[in-house]
DNA sequence: CTGTTAGCGCGTTCAT
DNA sequence: ATGAACGCGCTAACAG
């Protein structure tokens, strides 16, 4: 069996008590005796047990992430800068260290739901959620009922990429990007390009990334004249000449919408994607219609990932620092930073302008 | 506070033995007895507190996931593969649902020692590390001794993508990727071109996965008469016309490494790679150079990540099936498929020819 | 089939 | 400054 408290106490020459004094170092202890536990517990090679410490203590040192995709570098970006933050690190105490638990719900509701309620009976000591939320009523009263319960136990929670919960109470602190503000100005230099006829392959339906990116793309639209603004909570239908295509943020996804966009609108001079990932799908199937990028149809993407600077051509996309949202997702689930006023903070989003986007090939130079 | 087990029992009118018996499913309870404990955990929301459970019954529900960089898609995929693996899903025991946690080291040694105390401290189910490993004599005797450890108190422990641990015993499985066979077909495939000045942008020095790559590498051009077979454990240095360099697997090591690569040999015809990513720094490199890929310079990469298909030219790489992989390790940590005979298995890499490797410009053809 | 009784390993009083 | 004793919430053995 593993060695115990008790283990080293003996082999110390004194109580167990003091040993767990001299290991949690919140407690006078003399430096002879200090000593000796150091070194009986070196010579056990005594490791303590995280749930009987969390059991008495009733705290852990868990911090659960919940990503829709691990294998999408959008998560793995905002994971990563999270995990460095909360980890133990030098210069910081070391039961401060946390351990980040990242798990992958694939997007789907019920895996949402289902590590949540890993994590409450873990009773992890934060939780972030991140990336675009399932907008379904239902599944939104699940949540929130959940995040309220975690939170009133004390686990810190935190939003990052998504939209706030605004019946959970004010425990929640959300890091929201500005999608939409980001979209918008996408659009926008692409109708100063020229463009009239752009499409969207989009997310998937539900997303509220997806909804807030279309928003701003019907935004930019209207400002010039070309759609209806669109009333909050109605459908996103094409418009004539604006055709909208629904898919997952994958390649593959890009590749078939892109190909269904054309089937649509055949003259559309500007395709958007739903991120960076579904782009180069679009350009793809552009490709092998034998279509040039951005020579016959520009192409946007959007989230800058790493990648998107060494497509062909470069991708135009909008960047979000995911970095310094996951870092900061770290910090405020650690109780380390204060949360924003309002217990909200929206990130800004910076339009980047590259080689797929060009004025299309009818217009007058 | 929390609702617990007492609290349960107390509402159903039964003992907490009994609510325990309904909640785990392992022992004969009357029909009607587990419907009032049922309603009863439904309408108090109650949730199992895992530590207690864990402490009680000396076991976890946690499956710790070691990775070098989870913002690397190779790692998010052998993670995402893992995790959807030992997860509760349809057509399986809910007990059976294993949490994955996965933790970034960051290639540090002293974070995957830290992280091997938290998940030893958690008492895990099982833990699983993934990626090349740091070749130090030191470190990988205290990594083999803490995995020994793990290992004699029930932790199951596999090896994904790393070099089998010898002296830890028969404990440990191994899921060893063949970069030394990719590596050399790919050597052979820019060799049988025409391709005789060769240039690598090796990997991180030390790290098992640089070592196997540049072994094969070698290999190949032994085969051609290029290079002298390199004894085990000899040091790789640079070769006349065959310059090495050494960095990270990011696109700026790439974009560095390449650079230094053309001081030292600007009459280079071909580089490999550590990686994709880093091949596309490579890409970007020889660009900025004014030299052409292939036409001047053939590049090729390693992984087969997804973005290699749409780079620009295409990359020529190396197929690992990290999904496949990752999907094993999980069933192997879960104990529900068998370990392979000598508790090690290698998986075959695939060398994929693109458009970034041609023949050399001066080739005859 | 169900209730009672012991711990699991540790933190934390309360004494000393 | 240190030790003894209790309890965290749950499972498992033993009765009945």
């Amino acid at each position: 069996m593993a060695v115990t408290l008790a283990d080293v106490a003996a082999r110390a020459g004194v109580s167990s008590a003091t040993v767990s004094r001299v290991l949690n170092g919140n407690y006078p202890v003399a430096g002879s005796t200090r000593e000796r536990v150091r070194r009986a517990v070196a010579e056990l090679d005594y490791v303590v047990n995280g749930q009987a410490r969390a059991l008495a203590a009733a705290s852990s040192d868990l911090v659960g992430v919940l990503v829709n995709d691990v294998a999408d570098p959008f998560f793995g970006l905002i994971a990563s800068a999270l995990q460095r933050e909360i980890a133990a690190g030098p210069g910081r105490l070391p039961g401060d260290g946390k351990l980040a638990v990242v798990c992958n719900t694939g997007g789907s509701p019920e895996a949402e739901l289902t590590y949540l309620t890993l994590l409450e009976r873990q009773r992890a000591a934060g939780v972030v959620l991140t990336g675009g939320a399932v907008e379904d009523r239902q599944h939104t009263a699940a949540v929130t009922a959940r995040l309220a319960r975690l939170a009133a136990s004390g686990t810190r929670i935190v939003l990052c990429g998504r939209p706030p919960l605004p019946d959970a109470g004010a425990e929640i602190t959300t890091i929201a990007f500005d999608n939409r503000g980001g979209a918008r100005r996408l659009t926008e230099h692409l109708l100063s390009l020229g463009h009239r006829r752009i499409g969207c392959v989009a997310g998937p339906l539900e997303r509220s990334t997806t909804r807030h990116r279309l928003e701003g793309h019907r935004a930019a639209l209207a400002a010039y004249g070309l759609a209806p603004e669109v009333a909050a909570g109605e459908e996103f239908r094409d418009l004539p000449g604006r055709p909208v295509v629904h898919g997952g943020y994958d390649r593959s996804s890009g590749y078939d919408g892109a190909l269904e966009l054309l089937r649509k609108d055949p003259a559309v001079t500007a395709i958007v994607a739903a991120n960076d990932t579904a782009a180069l799908g679009v350009c793809a199937a552009l490709r092998d219609r034998g279509l040039s990028v951005p020579g016959d149809v520009s192409v946007a993407g959007f989230d800058d990932l790493p990648f998107s600077v060494d497509a062909a051509p470069a991708l135009t996309t909008v960047r979000i620092p995911l970095q310094e949202a996951g870092a900061r997702a770290g910090r405020l689930v650690l109780g380390r930073s204060a949360p924003p006023p309002g217990a909200m903070a929206t990130v800004a989003t910076e339009l980047m302008v590259r080689g797929s986007t060009a004025p299309p090939s009818g217009s007058a130079r």
